[in-house]
DNA sequence: GGGTTTTTCCGCCACC
DNA sequence: CTGGTGGCGGAAAAAC
């Protein structure tokens, strides 16, 4: 598509404006530098108008017929999502997906998209409070409950309304790199990625465990000091425990084991690096922190499902203009 | 790519 | 008895 990328974003009654707003905030704002190509975004609801939660009323821009020629298709979560959604916004949803829009759910607005038959026998995620009912209504989805999101290519769902905001950037970095992601990122002030589970979220969330504060100083520093090499051992101290509690205590928290947190921060420091500098991967193996670049070469693709040299050309060779 | 050494993980048990 | 902690050792993974 030559110029911008078409984001629409399709509203239901109830909304809160808040995963709307986190839609508006990273895809209806100016681009992060000047002269790049950008989002344009159209703000759409059946009929032209939804309800919101406090009384209030929406007008938008759009009816379904903003959904016509878009190049990614959102559908933030409200309350009963989980009721059928209108034969018309089903159509509209499976007509935008043939065109080639991808299409993005946040929270419970997973049960549009399930309700397309587009997510059968394919993973996607949800809140984890309505995960079970998902899985009830459309047996054949792969509910994913670990995860902040699910990118399955054309199709990317999200776990609650906040990880809505792991998605958008999510979708930037795909669009254009982790370096420009990262920007729009500090421009809200948020960190530009947390990892994995929501694990962390379900159990308890209120009663803060006084040991959370001590593993998530011990990330604190990790982050800080990645070019350094980090021993599970040497995290342990900084969180003043045993190497044995402190395993336990940071799988309880984060969902991951140390050393695989620890590998993942290093390759996605390794992204900006690799789109912006013109250091060798060695080099850049050595300043995230890999003691070898065979080692970074094996994580890296891994993770990323290719090799750092070739994610580079993929991005160094305007890749943007998706 | 395959083999060796080192590090991490995790079940188990003993202890408070 | 419950619920957390540390240490040990074999299995698994990472680093070389």
């Amino acid at each position: 598509v030559a110029g911008s990328h078409v984001v629409a974003v399709l509203l239901h009654d109830d909304t809160s404006g808040f995963t709307s707003g986190i839609v508006g905030e990273i895809f209806g704002r100016p681009a992060p530098a000047a002269g790049m190509p950008w989002y344009t975004l159209r703000v759409c609801a059946e009929g032209g108008g939804v309800t919101m939660i406090g009384g209030a009323r929406l007008r938008t821009g759009f009816d379904l017929d903003g959904l016509v020629n878009a190049d990614t298709v959102i559908v933030p979560g409200v309350p009963h999502m989980s009721d059928e959604p209108s034969a018309a916004a089903v159509a509209a949803l499976r007509t935008a997906h043939r065109g080639g829009a991808r299409l993005v759910s946040i929270c419970s607005g997973t049960f549009a998209l399930a309700a397309t038959g587009l997510l059968d026998g394919r993973r996607a995620a949800t809140h984890w409070a309505e995960a079970a009912e998902l899985s009830r209504r459309h047996p054949s989805i792969i509910v994913d409950q670990d995860v902040l999101y699910v990118d399955d290519g054309d199709i990317i769902t999200s776990a609650g309304q906040a990880a809505g905001l792991d998605l958008c950037l999510h979708l930037v970095r795909r669009d254009h790199g982790a370096d420009v992601a990262n920007r729009v990122a500090r421009r809200m002030v948020i960190p530009p990625h947390r990892d994995g589970g929501q694990a962390q979220f379900i159990e308890a969330p209120v009663n803060a465990d006084p040991a959370d504060d001590r593993i998530t100083g011990a990330m604190a520093w990790a982050s800080g000091n990645l070019a350094t090499p980090i021993t599970v051992a040497a995290l342990a101290a900084h969180a003043r425990m045993s190497v044995r509690g402190f395993q336990r205590h940071f799988t309880r928290c984060t969902g991951s084991s140390p050393i695989r947190w620890l590998i993942r921060q290093r390759v996605h420091a390794s992204l900006p690096l690799l789109e912006t500098s013109d250091a060798s991967v060695e080099t850049i193996a050595a300043r995230v922190g890999f003691e070898s670049a065979v080692t970074f070469r094996h994580h890296f693709a891994r993770l990323m499902r290719t090799s750092p040299s070739t994610y580079r050309k993929t991005f160094r060779s305007g890749r943007s203009a998706l």
